[in-house]
DNA sequence: GTAATCTGCGTATGACATACGCTGTAATGC
DNA sequence: GCATTACAGCGTATGTCATACGCAGATTAC
């Protein structure tokens, strides 16, 4: 194994957000026996996210769905923010299976890009909660692990590989984040999300009507083919579009080394 | 000019957001003379969220850098989140100079994106506003129409060519968000932007040592080159990648086409 | 057995967005 | 010109929120 050529520090001093995660944080050997656990907190707090939405999510209604006070929470956890961390890394679950033997980069990134997006979908709550820093909890590292994995023996150097996985979680995430929003605003509005869509490309052409906006005259005069899955094509798209631009890379390396 | 062939709706009713970042909310005939004026506060905003970061700005701060009553603000905003769109919207100001003729689309759209991210820099504390949904107030509106105009002629349907401008704004800010979160951090320690880089490597090292962790562990024991532009580097891999995978469509196109 | 440490929780604090209503100002209509 | 209407500014108030603090009791270490 690689790890002891790593100038590994064994001695490094774990910020207590992160030893929370790993569940290195040092265990009480005094006091009463705590009647809860963390796994508990995380999982009302994502009871409610998912009931009510990420608004109600606050320190006494977490503690109300456990039946305890709400500064009892704080034994657990030192602030608000460390929970929603760890609510959205047990959100997010193991991810899906890694890249298999005889498996293309391609097809290998795409499931995992699906997979990411799936989970979104399945907790749109995730997408307000503020972002607390690169990848460092427990599933979020089984999630770049794989990700990674899928673009090993690509010919890609490091910095790059781990700059690809980013770019495909960011467009995944960017993509779920405005998705989510269409649906969550038809639903307040009692419309269809393509009814929101409609309303704003609406909004767009009456607020440019009488602007300097050939550009996006010319895009509202074309045809808007409604096509059953217009999210699913403008999804492949966008995915599509890094992807292909990842394979130009991939592909120049290759010939650059016959 | 088009519009009069778009099916334009005169009588579309604008949300009140909309109404007000646009200048065409019915102008108060009765009463006193305002004191401000919406402008006037947009600017107060702005200042406090650059001086303090935006979780100063409150509504009572905003009105103390006015010399007003906090209640006063209502008499020119609905809400605190109309105030926080319409501050964006004027941050952004308006859109670098659109491309030029003989200009190609890929060197407009670049210069389209690094104009964005300059925007973002000098205006660190909007990536921490809550989006609102898809551009719509006057800025907004013409970087999008800039960023349509670099794509004309390009063979791109129409809705291609929003979702590759909308693929180049997420990439933008998401990597506009992940460098300032970094730097925000480097400021909070007295650490400089590589050290914070550098402790997050040696967590990810020590948190995966004993686990099967192979694509994390290699990336952990590849040349670290220290190269004085990496930061650089890695933006214009992460909009290379996009950029490519854009001209691969795009030639595609040509190519089917004789 | 004593000291130390922890758990649960009640009380309290400061901050925040915003509802409500009063007084005075300015425009409109008759 | 006066009454009515609508608005501006702002004081007061409300409910919610994250979290500090401290008390009493429970549990462990020495």
């Amino acid at each position: 194994m690689d790890s002891p050529d790593v100038e590994l520090p064994e001695n490094v001093e774990l910020p207590e957000s992160i030893a929370l995660a790993w569940g290195l944080r040092n265990r009480p050997s005094r006091g009463p026996k705590r009647s809860l656990s963390l796994t508990q907190l995380v999982a009302a707090g994502i009871r409610v996210a998912q009931a009510e939405g990420l608004p109600a999510v606050s320190m006494s209604r977490v503690a109300s769905e456990l039946g305890v006070a709400t500064m009892s929470l704080y034994r657990y956890v030192p602030t608000k923010q460390d929970l929603l961390d760890l609510m959205i890394d047990t959100a997010f679950g193991p991810p899906a299976p890694p890249r298999a033997p005889g498996e293309g980069w391609r097809p290998a990134l795409t499931r995992w890009a699906e997979a990411n997006l799936a989970a979104l979908r399945r907790e749109p709550w995730i997408r307000h909660v503020p972002l607390s820093g690169p990848p460092i909890n427990p599933n979020q590292v089984r999630w770049l692990e794989y990700g990674l994995a899928a673009l090993r023996g690509t010919g890609l150097r490091g910095a790059e590989r781990i700059s690809t996985v980013m770019l495909v979680s960011g467009y995944t995430r960017s993509w779920a984040n405005t998705t989510a929003d269409l649906a969550e605003a038809a639903a307040r509005t009692g419309q269809t999300p393509d009814e929101v869509g409609q309303h704003y490309w609406q909004h767009l052409a009456r607020l440019t009507a009488s602007g300097p906006y050939p550009a996006i005259h010319e895009l509202l005069t074309e045809a808007d083919d409604e096509e059953e899955d217009y999210y699913d094509a403008e999804w492949r798209f966008g995915l599509g579009r890094v992807l292909d631009g990842v394979e130009t890379l991939i592909q120049a390396r290759a010939a650059a080394q016959p």
